[in-house]
DNA sequence: TATTACCCTACTAATTTAATAGAGTTTTCA
DNA sequence: TGAAAACTCTATTAAATTAGTAGGGTAATA
């Protein structure tokens, strides 16, 4: 399952990707248009900030806005971010690799071997899109 | 993350799949080679005896068995037993379908357009590995 | 300089997962 | 026919994760 977190995290990048200018856009403002806990997403974006999808501004006139264009924004990077490993299995994970302290042999496990295949597909559709694509 | 239940499944089935003939396998022949807690692993064949993967015998001399041929099990079934849905988000799932509480329009929405494709290359992924194409 | 809005920490309720425990029932083979 | 072997079922629980909630602090702008 998809956290909400990466819902709403996926939600509130559309959102701003869907913005006419660049001007920041305050957290309620995004908030109450996709019907996300204010509070929850406060903490989402921050995280968005902190890994360099957003920028913020404070004080009057201040909110969040996006750093690059939704065209550069690809969503591999978004989903390792806000969802963690693309891999349903830490031992076909690229950036989060662990080892299975139950198998003795990788290779010829078929757990592994399926969800190779799985991750190697799910990693060609974050690929090819971008902020940009998923947004109408 | 890929569930153990399910992942403790697969190599069941994978196991039972590897031997040579078709005479019942014990689950602690099964839980000892494959390193799952025998109890855990109980539950778990029980239930792909009642979804009709499996036939078990009982008494002495008895155990679990196919019911089908590797060839013939589709990983699409068995991950849809196993795991439940193979979508992301419920409102993109075939057979656990359910809208979104915050989402005006499904159609419209950015997550769903993203988590659609997600789904598809998996379901491909499932669809073309049968049990026969995962064990050694 | 007051207001607005971001920033941060800590806590918690609910849910799910991964078992664990133990008793009960059925079948088979000697 | 009876006892061992093996499946079946129910209930409980510990740990982890998720999805928030609460509340105060800090910085910037008009």
């Amino acid at each position: 399952m998809l956290s909400k977190k990466t819902k709403y995290g996926l939600k509130a990048l559309a959102y701003l990707a869907s913005q006419k200018d660049k001007k920041p856009v305050q957290i309620s403002e995004i908030a109450e248009k996709e019907n996300i806990s204010q509070k929850f997403l406060e903490s989402i974006l921050l995280s968005l900030r902190k890994t360099g999808f957003l920028g913020s501004k404070k004080g009057k006139g201040g909110g969040y806005y996006l750093l690059k264009t939704p065209e550069e924004i690809s969503m591999t990077d978004v989903m390792r971010v806000l969802e963690g490993p693309i891999a349903m299995v830490p031992c076909v994970s690229l950036n989060f690799y662990e080892s299975c302290d139950d198998c003795p042999d990788e290779q010829a496990c078929s757990v592994h071997k399926l969800m190779l295949q799985v991750r190697d597909s799910a990693l060609e559709v974050y690929r090819k899109n971008t902020l940009r694509d998923i947004i109408s």
